[in-house]
DNA sequence: CTTGACAACATACCGAGTAGTATGTCCTAC
DNA sequence: GTAGGACATACTACTCGGTATGTTGTCAAG
């Protein structure tokens, strides 16, 4: 019997992405050392080189990590038939409870993005870069996608579409800055949350008020 | 006549502001190095260390700045008769065109807020901290007193005042992170992106849609 | 016209930390 | 019992914030 905990690889490695996204969301990637995480970890810098190539590398991997998890999210109501609006309130109340229950993921996913706007270092890091802000577009490329139908249905009404999805997306994506869970917390308390988020959203974009609520 | 330009302390010092706020804005407070904008000043850290005590000291004096510009920008509305619907809106259209027009400074003011919740580091920084934090609350609390008038005479309905005023500012702030000035842009060209984030932001906190639009 | 005091920097350097590596060690599965 | 996975330890090379000191232009007093 051995004084540290045995893990299996898989394990190992999602406890390390845990606690590093937790490091990343709480001083930012910059700020975060190796050996931050690892001290975190109750481990040394070993155990994390011994996974990650890098210490760009591991961030990427979370950053990707809360993407995988904004797809899955987001999943089941895709094809959802019915009305565009109804598709799209579905979708971003879900993309919100991803952002409020995955919130260290997604400042990594908010953080890399920012890196890339700036210009990465390396060529390397750029490709990979590059790679999850494709990954990114794809996903708001379905609430662009269902935005327009919606419109097309005459539920909304917004001058600019690339505006209106940068606006729409700030306001989901809030919770990643504000929330914090607190004491005794239960899924309705943060449903209610994600629900002012999404009903803010899509009457801003020019939903009529009976269509925005949350009485469905 | 010297090789080096001639500089008055006050030029000097803004100058030096301006510079370090793109640098951060550019690359991040942690990821900006002294020697950075010192190379883009053209100059070496001898003359940042001149004006200022530490990096966080000039950090700060940028947020600071950039403060100030947002209280300047509201100033005239702030006492504006009237509805508070109108004042509000006024207010809303002053502090976007701020954002864009401010960016630079403006990144810096939130990050600075993002360090905050994070937790300063040293207990002088934090202090200082404290004060631009206190300084933009008092700032905030103009917009939730008009939020707070324009719901009560009936302009406007949401459920928490506090998550309104995020979802809000979240909206009005949104340039900073999307906007980057286009060639042969004009004045009219960011007014009309900055209306789009007012209108899109009253709507959302349920103002009717003929209150929240532009055709005054 | 000289002098010296001061502001406004530049130059050289130090100490602390950081990413990354090279190597060692334990433990398990076969 | 031995090969390899999963780490730990001990380094190296380097960067960065900050400081101590040197240099130059300016301007006022004598």
């Amino acid at each position: 019997m051995s004084i540290s905990t045995p893990r299996g690889s898989e394990e190992g490695l999602h406890e390390i992405l845990r606690v590093a996204a937790h490091c990343f969301m709480e001083r930012g990637y910059a700020e975060t050392s190796i050996d931050d995480v690892a001290r975190r970890l109750g481990s040394t810098k070993g155990r994390i080189y011994h996974f990650f190539a890098s210490k760009a590398d591991l961030f990427f991997a979370v950053a990707e990590e809360g993407m995988d998890r904004n797809f899955a999210a987001i999943g089941p109501y895709l094809d959802a038939a019915g009305r565009a609006m109804d598709r799209l309130k579905s979708m971003a109340l879900a993309h919100t409870m991803s952002m409020i229950e995955n919130r260290a993921y997604q400042r990594s996913v908010w953080e890399g993005v920012a890196i890339h706007l700036r210009g990465a270092t390396t060529p390397e890091q750029r490709d990979r870069l590059a790679a999850l802000i494709a990954y990114r577009d794809s996903y708001s490329d379905r609430f662009r996608a269902a935005l327009k139908a919606a419109k097309e249905e005459g539920d909304l009404q917004f001058k600019d579409a690339g505006i209106a999805l940068q606006l729409m997306f700030l306001a989901l994506n809030s919770p990643i800055f504000w929330y914090s869970p607190r004491h005794g917390e239960t899924v309705e308390d943060r449903l209610n949350l994600a629900q002012q988020c999404v009903e803010f959203a899509l009457r801003g974009l020019g939903a009529p008020a009976a269509m925005a609520g949350m009485t469905m």
